[in-house]
DNA sequence: CCCTCGATCAGCT
DNA sequence: GCTGATCGAGGGA
């Protein structure tokens, strides 16, 4: 299980590219599902106009933005998708990644059944609604602690072979700041969302 | 392959 | 009343 000072640090972008291939853990009403991290997206706070936190703008959504790092922020989009954050920084600082897609480990049916999918094809996991919807992960689990046995992410010793770094997506709104190289993504991996062109970072 | 469109609600104007 | 850190279905090339 990744610990507080992981989630603690100052740079949201390292720890955005370091969530890459670590693996996200629900154990919710004793129903097991995990899956890697394929892809995510920083989101560097009061002076990033993507983030919902720009300018330090806070309500009843984002105020887990600016608490302690390491606890879930899960937001409604578009009315209908829940999507999950993680927030990083100091109290105060308020950062987060955004996951956006994984690739499935355990409780595939679980996750079809969630789903409502009949085969467990790459869209089971890939966009970060459909993350959410197959590993459980509702609005009610904002503010919910990554510290815990039912809720956590945790490493193996699993290598990432190829990273790709690109702007983000569905952005456009946030003018220039839409065109930041935020978005990181492994190479190659067909449960990455949207475009795979980017620009190789290691 | 590409495009458009509807779903449905928190937050802003 | 409008927009958005989205998704999937449907239609055309």
């Amino acid at each position: 299980m990744l610990p507080m000072n992981f989630y603690n640090r100052p740079d949201v972008l390292t720890i955005a590219r370091e969530l890459l291939g670590k693996i996200i853990v629900t154990r919710f009403d004793g129903i097991l599902t995990t899956a890697r991290i394929v892809e995510t997206e920083a989101y560097a706070g009061i002076t990033d106009r993507a983030a919902h936190s720009y300018g330090g703008r806070r309500t009843n959504r984002t105020e887990i933005m600016f608490g302690e790092a390491g606890r879930a922020y899960v937001y409604l989009c578009y009315g209908i998708h829940q999507l999950f954050n993680i927030v990083t920084n100091e109290k105060d600082i308020p950062q987060a990644v955004l996951i956006r897609a994984a690739e499935p480990i355990e409780g595939i049916p679980a996750m079809l059944q969630r789903t409502g999918k009949k085969n467990a094809d790459f869209t089971l996991t890939r966009g970060p609604g459909n993350v959410s919807k197959a590993l459980g992960i509702r609005t009610a689990h904002t503010g919910h602690s990554l510290m815990a046995d039912e809720f956590h992410i945790t490493a193996d010793n699993y290598m990432p072979a190829r990273i790709m770094i690109s702007p983000r997506i569905g952005v456009d709104y946030a003018g220039e700041d839409a065109l930041l190289p935020y978005r990181f993504f492994l190479k190659d991996n067909r449960y990455v969302s949207g475009k795979m062109s980017g620009n190789i970072y290691l």
